[in-house]
DNA sequence: AACCTCATCAACCGCAAGGGA
DNA sequence: ATCCCTTGCGGTTGATGAGGT
């Protein structure tokens, strides 16, 4: 499989996107529709890669997005779904509408993990921690996931935590209204 | 009040898959 | 059948800021 750049570096921005790029791609979008990632950037006047695009839209500009608290019953769906399809965000994904694999993937790390450590499941196999225990004894066991998961990543709710808001950063904002990425940040 | 710790999440990277030439 | 290009996905990073000390 060849792999090609995805873009120009030289001359891309990269980092947090400014309300004038989400407005100048919202509103190509609209005028054009998706796809063609490759080539929007130049046709929409964008100094970005179509990968970042792609990912801007579908994480953050799309309209039918829900953005929000994730239900109670969203919780448990998504760890049906994960215990049966593994870590498959996108197929996850389009079982919750509205929501993306992105914010469900990082809603998964930073809460459904420890909400199943917190019920002594192991959040990659979803058996209980001690049974797996009892067979990391055993040589069959390949040093589980969830050996490691619980004890190096901390075990059930440590000190403290509520969101950002209480309701998780996004959620106040409509999907269109541009929050600013405050992390005015050029990574790397 | 100042400093420290760490949860959060937007955005990046690399790889794989899919499809057209 | 093979090559190349584009898109999509999963994992990871790191700035930010809330809450603890």
């Amino acid at each position: 499989m060849g792999r090609s750049p995805c873009c120009e570096k030289a001359h891309t921005n990269k980092g947090a996107w400014t309300k004038e790029e989400d407005q100048r791609l919202i509103a190509y979008i609209k005028a054009h529709g998706e796809g063609c990632w490759r080539s929007l950037p130049k046709a929409a006047g964008l100094l970005r890669c179509g990968k970042s695009c792609r990912l801007r839209w579908i994480n953050y500009l799309r309209p039918d997005l829900k953005r929000g608290n994730f239900t109670e019953e969203e919780d448990e769906l998504i760890i049906k779904l994960h215990e049966l399809l593994g870590n498959k965000w996108s197929l996850i994904a389009g079982r919750l509408p509205g929501r993306t694999d992105n914010e469900i993937k990082n809603y998964w790390n930073t809460h459904i993990k420890r909400k199943l450590l917190a019920r002594g499941m192991d959040p990659h196999t979803h058996r209980p921690l001690n049974a797996i225990a009892g067979a990391a004894i055993s040589p069959a066991q390949p040093s589980p996931p969830a050996a490691t998961a619980a004890t190096t990543s901390r075990p059930a709710p440590p000190r403290r935590r509520h969101r950002r808001d209480g309701t998780s950063a996004s959620t106040s904002t409509s999907p269109s209204a541009w929050r600013p990425t405050s992390r005015a940040t050029t990574r790397r």
